[in-house]
DNA sequence: AATTACGTACAGTTAAAACTGTACAGAGTT
DNA sequence: AACTCTGTACAGTTTTAACTGTACGTAATT
């Protein structure tokens, strides 16, 4: 009964962790780094990078990028254990606080470089029709440019749209 | 001097196609299928697959297997013309809308399945709790247990979030 | 009915991402 | 100071995804 009962239990946390690894590879997590973060968070306190390998079968080189990945979000965080010589992490509470909040910042930061980009190569174009004679280019030209401006305005309703979203600017009880 | 423009234009219209795709990325699309929309949205009504397939280099079996993608997605639609045997594509205009609601739906309809999956793992394990009476793995049980909730009320912070987000309820000009 | 034109299924190939093992730098211990 | 332990860089390998070419079903044309 009580091997039976390990079984069980071994059994529904792979399962539980294969099933929100899917979850958390819609924030953009690889299937593996949404693995590691799951096994993290399952985990009763921290890990060491040994840990980790030994609990997902794969090789401490992974681990080692892998976590370094989840930290760079915001994750998990580096824990300290005194006189213990090994790196210990955890995953960080609040999942939906620290999934929302690293994923938004994702998108502001990624979606305001690709709009300056696309509004300074719409300068760029736009002194050049200027110089146009030809009658096609410049049609065509006209074209492209009336283009870029709906993706420049795509791109600022994408901020405002993920801007309130941010979990930082409402509260959540915790979670 | 005609020639000149014709590079600058060509040089222009790849640029924005690198850097607008980068934008559709985040919203889930392959780099291939991101550039294939891309050209269709910058091609002055409808292509063929023998069209994409010359602009972007690649063979037309990618084509078809990517407008089908897009097509799924509500991206793209298809177009007719009257005593014209080709399939013709073209990209939806109001980018704003297509993309945030197709993204939306891919959330909301994952992050529901998700749920419901947990949910029902959730009242297997609780079946299962009430029978133990080791200690340990009782007390490993109700860790993983309130893990689960946890994912729970996860999800449905998520759905919350993202149905606010969907511009089918909010009115936006156009685009 | 025969022929041509078109799109897609499928198997095979090529390109990209994930992963591993070794080797090494730096910190800790003896 | 020599030795041990730990994390990571890097090159090479394996796994996965993207892509291609051929072959075929279907619809239009003759």
């Amino acid at each position: 009964m009580v091997v039976k009962d390990h079984h069980f239990l071994e059994d529904m946390h792979t399962k539980v962790t294969h099933e929100f690894s899917k979850t958390l590879e819609m924030f953009g997590l690889t299937p593996a780094d949404a693995r590691l973060f799951v096994t993290l968070y399952l985990h009763q306190g921290p890990m060491t990078l040994d840990e980790m390998s030994q609990a997902l079968g794969k090789s401490k080189t992974s681990m080692s990028t892998g976590v370094r990945g989840l930290l760079d979000q915001g994750l998990v965080e580096r824990v300290w254990k005194k006189g213990f010589r090994k790196d210990l992490y955890q995953a960080n509470e609040n999942l939906y606080r620290n999934f929302m909040s690293s994923y938004i910042k994702k998108w502001l930061s990624a979606a305001n470089g690709q709009k300056n980009t696309i509004e300074s190569m719409e300068g760029e174009l736009k002194d050049r029709i200027q110089k146009y004679n030809n009658q096609e280019e410049m049609q065509r030209a006209d074209q492209l440019y009336r283009r870029m401006e709906d993706m420049v305005r795509f791109h600022e309703w994408i901020a405002e749209a993920f801007k309130d979203l941010d979990p930082s600017n409402i509260e959540h009880p915790s979670d």
